[in-house]
DNA sequence: CGATGATTCAAACGTTCGTTTGAATCATCT
DNA sequence: AGATGATTCAAACGAACGTTTGAATCATCG
């Protein structure tokens, strides 16, 4: 899957496990299944283990709204515990979950919604008590951006890593990165409202 | 592209444009020079907005920093003019873009960073004197959230907006989203720096 | 042991892909 | 008009893909 879904064939996945091609079909029945069953092995249990992590939270919170941090810690928390599993598989099923949005494959577009969808409910239900002045438009938006950062910093992408053209400390693993993001995502959601009033604040060259 | 470069076949496109399948062989040698030129031809005049544009806010600021919000405008509003482009091809070439970076295909990986080389440094020296307290590593790391964070809003996964499971406005088109983006992104990159002495605060092992 | 069902295997099938080929067509200029 | 070079076209090529097949191998149990 580093190579994304369609370029991925039977051929290498085989020869890599050291099995027939024949057997996939065999116990899977097409390729499709086989992808959406990796799917459901990763992205079940780092679903659960968020919503675990959030049932945990609001039972100690007693009803009291929880934190912006708190929430998003949830949600990032867990990917953590998949990248530390002995490499490459940590990394790559990383890679794996974070390209996966991106993954232009049909059969992906039915399976990552279900697989969402309870995550997606509970953290917007949490966040809208977190931030109550928060028109739902504008929080399903910044639970969209926040999704999308997460997933495209998941991804790690090199290019952008070639882009910055300063070379990185080697100490930035996956905990040191998350560790950067939680703040910033928060302070993305806490952010003062667009102003929808002004028309001409973007294409216009005003400064001031 | 909505379906990813490998997927794409030569005979797909041959057939939409009405041409023969072996002109593409003939003007372009093969079909990466052809996706190589789409790049070009996309990327290239929305990055060269994009240094235009920051020019002008430079030039206009005589030698003072710029606010973050007009670099990030700078970043966003040449993203605004390809999607105004008539229909369906504005769509399109922003989701191309926006993939860019999730595309396996390894021939991207080779041009992408050559185009937005410049950019990327551009902004990022506009963004150190924006932000004077900020240290290197941390702003890199920002600026990689919020290239991911525009990139998937550009690629506008139709996934997310399933799982949204609360109907979005019909007026949210690419101008109403880029408008609730900047604030989301300026918040981000000035959010305090992360508590990197503080331990516990995630499931880590420390040695020292 | 021998029968039975599950699994593995090498081989092939039909399809689709990017690319090549050589003739046909077009545009341009003396 | 006729020659010439550029472009288009239908057809085919070899390779790679997902899938199927039928025999070989394995595990289990009376």
């Amino acid at each position: 899957m580093q190579q994304g879904y369609v370029a991925t064939s039977l051929r290498g996945i085989t020869a890599k496990a050291g099995v027939n091609l024949a057997a996939v079909n065999y116990h899977f029945g097409c390729k499709e299944a086989l992808i959406r069953e990796v799917f459901e092995r990763r992205l079940g249990p780092l679903n659960a283990a968020r919503i675990a992590h959030l049932d945990k939270l609001e039972a100690a919170a007693r009803g009291r709204p929880l934190g912006i941090e708190q929430i998003i810690e949830a949600i990032v928390a867990p990917v953590l515990h998949v990248s530390k599993e002995p490499r490459p598989r940590g990394t790559i099923s990383l890679q794996l979950l974070g390209r996966a949005f991106s993954e232009p494959a049909e059969t992906l577009r039915e399976i990552l919604p279900a697989q969402y969808r309870e995550v997606v409910i509970r953290f917007k239900q949490a966040l809208t008590r977190a931030l109550p002045d928060m028109p739902d438009q504008e929080l399903i938006w910044r639970m969209h951006f926040m999704f999308g950062t997460l997933s495209y910093t998941m991804a790690g992408n090199d290019a952008l890593k070639l882009i910055a053209t300063c070379n990185l400390e080697d100490g930035d693993d996956a905990v040191a990165i998350m560790r950067r993001l939680i703040p910033f995502l928060a302070a993305g959601l806490r952010a003062p409202l667009p102003a929808l009033q002004i028309k001409r604040s973007l294409p216009g060259r005003r400064a001031a």
